[in-house]
DNA sequence: TCGTAGTTACGTACGCCGTACGTAGTGGGG
DNA sequence: CCCCACTACGTACGGCGTACGTAACTACGA
């Protein structure tokens, strides 16, 4: 017998490997490690079962030994990337500066790995670094008088509206990709038809708005920044504890 | 010569048809249908060229006179549910009451087509009803007396809100499909698997939090609504005009 | 000590996918 | 009236995920 019986089962709870058999060669983690290696470089897409393959040096097949299902890689890969997430032993007592800081750092490593915000929306769940993360936001949120659930919201929302900026902000570059052309070329060709749409004068309002607009080039830090904080506020607006 | 030649064009400028040669059997707008039946139907990874093809009965190849790749199938299928939102000939007057109609309707929408909320996150652009959309989301808007810049935000918050608050709604259910068990069996051995990493003791704040949570079943609905009066409320703090 | 059962490694093959390319037929404009 | 742009679509290529079979290897029970 060579696989396993397709019983329903997480891959947190598979254990990497049983004792009996020659060592593997490498690890379920060398397996992910390239993974996010190529998906880095060349984006989600490129992620194959032959490609990781190729970028470990073995077989494609063998690589069923560590990972039973192509999802599961990418469930792996979120748990592997959330790991960078770097939480100090305590909260700092101010929800608020502890919230904002995750946010940010959520936002580097959505920065960091383009795909990220992407394969989220597909393949997240609680898996280890998810719980690690769920856990520190709960003790920074530990301050605030609110029911619980309000609190989960709360994450939920600000983990959210990372994702959603991010995922906004990468869609065109992401999808250039694999295109016959070239980001700029499509870009500047989708601006074209803006253009040309808004000069017909079907839309006044958005009209006047791009006609204010290159007055005030804005800064997406900054932009993020007060998005964030006004977000938090919408949570204790009395300006609560 | 068979097909066009590879150069940067967005689908929208893209004219239907030309005047010479025999008429087409089906429109652009029969093949993008039937590619949302089939979405509908049996989720975003069944809509294949000759998937839809066979939908439509004709020839796989035959496609590629209605749309040039498959990608901008997706971009038109997103235009074309977007096209179910129904918006009055005059906005309200009461830019909340607006804004909270839309943020609805459009959660409507992404339950009616469960793949929509994925695939916006990737084929989402200034399609000629996001346009429409737009325009009207500015109109409500006009009362707010704000910079631009600042309601652009306040509508690219509130939809990305919705799509995030349905994408993880349905992350289970989608992920569920082409799995080799059923739906309930996953959440049961993801929902095992979270209460055992609970029940270990070294999340504190989430055992907390799941000891409490059973006794308050929440609303999904009531949840969401909360979220968006909360969200309007952040970008006019002071019950602004 | 040794057989054997449970592993690892991985080649082959199947049925999908998107789509490039070539060919045949059709009907409107010069 | 005829030409050629256009529609329709069959075939084929290179890629994908992965089921399955085989061979080599090692830890454990007898």
């Amino acid at each position: 017998m060579a696989g396993r019986a397709a019983e329903p089962e997480v891959i947190w709870a598979r254990p990497e490997r049983a004792g009996r058999g020659p060592k593997p060669a490498y690890s379920r983690r060398d397996v992910v490690d390239a993974a996010v290696r190529i998906a880095d470089a060349d984006g989600i897409d490129a992620v194959s079962m032959r490609r990781v393959a190729a970028e470990l040096g073995c077989g494609t097949m063998s690589l069923y030994n560590y990972v039973p299902r192509k999802e599961d890689l990418y469930e792996l890969m979120v748990d592997a990337v959330s790991g960078e997430y770097e939480l100090p032993e305590e909260p700092s007592g101010d929800w608020r500066a502890d919230m904002t800081a995750i946010a940010h750092q959520g936002r580097a490593i959505m920065y960091r790995h383009p795909w990220l915000a992407r394969v989220m929306t597909t393949a997240y769940g609680f898996s280890p670094n998810a719980l690690r993360f769920l856990e520190w936001c709960l003790g920074c949120l530990a301050p605030l008088e609110q029911p619980a659930g309000l609190k989960m919201q709360l994450i939920a929302m600000v983990n959210g509206t990372v994702m959603a900026t991010v995922a906004n902000e990468q869609a065109i570059a992401e999808r250039a990709r694999g295109l016959p052309w070239s980001e700029e070329e499509e870009q500047a060709v989708r601006g074209a038809y803006l253009m040309g749409q808004v000069a017909s004068g079907r839309y006044p309002h958005l009209a006047a708005l791009l006609a204010e607009a290159p007055a005030a080039p804005v800064d997406p830090d900054e932009i993020f920044a007060m998005t964030i904080a006004r977000l938090l506020e919408s949570f204790a607006p009395d300006g609560g504890r």
